[in-house]
DNA sequence: CCGTAAGTACGACGGCTGTCAAACTTTGAC
DNA sequence: GTCAAAGTTTGACAGCCGTCGTACTTACGG
């Protein structure tokens, strides 16, 4: 009955300062790359970051609440997605630069 | 006698983390966009930005430290320019894609 | 030589943010 | 029905970061 779905934002009404927020973090850089790479959506423990599950939480609620993923649920797993062409239409060229720029940084994600 | 013209890093080895760090800051980011929109370098007291004179400087120094801008004395101003050329060359599209998006959504800087 | 203009350096302080562990919720499988 | 899997929620806590005022430095101008 509970559509615990939480509410995603229309990426327009977004501010850049909220993207900018939730890029600048490696763990989350590195989510959305991971992202960018992949063939098809993942779900939350399909990720290799070095958080614990609830710091991973709120990565992910970030990421949502800046309009750079989409999550739904199947089954018991809550799936992420990119919202790629939302985003590059808003904000263009960004996710490009950053994710490129952070593929070639980011041998292992620094753990500060 | 004293060069007290701080050091310059080479942007080659500034960590893409670094460069987010300094552009995620509004009132770093406005710097950058006036420094983009100008014609031609501007002295620290030339910004428009709503801090005081200490804080401005420890802003002029992160994006200094981030290979940003470039600065030097002319008399007692300190002047500032924008590395733009060596910065694409690294960061392909970072600038052009955070300034453009700056541009747009920040009719007067948010003070948080 | 003295004053003023332009910044810098140095603490200090408050708030935000990333982190975790522990308890809870919900779903699917047997 | 019961159990395990997958995440969420809720504090709590530490560290960093932006901010400021004050004191200091340096250089130009008269």
């Amino acid at each position: 009955m509970d559509d615990r779905i939480p509410p995603h934002p229309d990426v327009r009404t977004v501010p850049l300062q909220r993207v900018l927020e939730a890029l600048v973090d490696p763990v989350r850089r590195s989510i959305v790359t991971q992202l960018c790479d992949a063939t098809a959506d993942l779900k939350c423990g399909g990720f290799d970051i070095p958080v614990s599950n609830s710091t991973a939480t709120h990565h992910f609620r970030i990421l949502r609440e800046a309009g750079l993923i989409r999550q739904y649920y199947v089954g018991t797993s809550r799936m992420n997605a990119l919202r790629r062409d939302e985003v590059d239409e808003v904000f263009p060229g960004l996710l490009d630069a950053i994710v490129s720029a952070d593929r070639e940084s980011s041998g292992t994600l620094s753990r500060r």
